[in-house]
DNA sequence: GTCTATACGACGATAGAC
DNA sequence: GTCTATCGTCGTATAGAC
């Protein structure tokens, strides 16, 4: 941890990458960005560029990563629908990032690709958090308790991960009125 | 379409190259699926395969196209939550299919895509439908009334098309579960 | 450790002969 | 309608300079 000389700048430099590859796919989507194209944005040869990742699928899984590590800082904190509109409005700026996001959570559907551990450690984390929240609110007496927390987080994540593909294709589809719309369903029932 | 000659023969092989190449992609997966491959299966070179077709994303969106149709056929006059899970058990059955299915649907968020058109499509025909089903619903004091129907058109296909992103990943994920969750929340409420 | 140069094989695509 | 030949680009691998 506090080793001294070349590796901060190799730290640096690959800061640097991932930042830039962020920014590109960002700006001209996922597909018909190619390494070479990154490599030059940082002033550096392919093999230049490939000497602080393994392969492209490995940059590619970082370059997520920190996409995540970033938007979790930053919504630190907050809790419930205002964090899920959060997230969801920061998707809608950047639609090169969500398409990257989805593309790579099909292609790492094969247990083999390096993005695999990151996805299958993702959506558990992300459900556990959501649950969390639910729970807190069943015991507050603010949402009907009729189906678990568990069951209904996977509904909530499967919303904001659904309505995105459907936003992908028509920009003009409304991310918050759905994610609002479940909220209601989950009213409590004058029973309750 | 009377027409004589070599045209029957060049469509009955256009037909033979898209079920080759939709037996591929859901064996093989997406990725890492050739052209060149689904040439030698059709005992072709890839010049004499792209005969038939514009581009790569073409095939693949003409693959998309026959599979979408085929579905709808075989699942026609079949309503509501069976025709919902008919569907989803399917794609239960060809993962390569549906990570297919996601990637072009994310790749075709570019207009020029060539699949850009089919998805445009697709998915105010499937609101629509799964709206007028909604409204009969609701008309029978079946399902609360609270939100439009062409709000929960939404919510369902978000869902339907979310599930499918969790199960990519964790296939033990269950898609019939969230079906049945949502399904329930629409339950009339009793002042209904 | 950091980086360049060079080369490899496979891909999608195209030109032109038959 | 189908082929051979070829193109440019991709991701990748290796050798070696600094």
């Amino acid at each position: 941890m506090a080793k001294r000389g070349p590796y901060e700048k190799g730290e640096a430099k690959r800061g640097e990458i991932l930042h830039a590859a962020l920014e590109i796919f960002a700006a001209e989507g996922y597909r018909g960005t190619s390494l070479r194209k990154v490599a030059a944005r940082c002033n550096l040869s392919l093999p230049g560029l490939m000497h602080y990742f393994d392969s492209k699928e490995d940059l590619l899984t970082q370059v997520l990563r920190v996409r995540d590590e970033t938007a979790r800082e930053r919504q630190r904190e907050r809790a419930g629908p205002e964090a899920y509109r959060e997230i969801i409005r920061e998707g809608a700026s950047t639609p090169g990032l969500v398409e990257l996001f989805v593309s790579m959570s099909a292609a790492a559907s094969d247990p083999e690709h390096p993005a695999h551990a990151h996805f299958a450690d993702r959506y558990p984390t992300l459900r556990e958090r959501v649950a969390e929240y639910l729970q807190r609110r069943m015991d507050e007496g603010e949402m009907r308790t009729d189906i678990p927390p568990e069951r209904l987080a996977v509904l909530l994540i499967a919303v904001a991960d659904g309505i995105q593909l459907q936003w992908l294709i028509d920009r003009s589809t409304s991310m918050e009125q759905p994610i609002d719309d479940v909220m209601a369903l989950l009213a409590p029932r004058p029973g309750d």
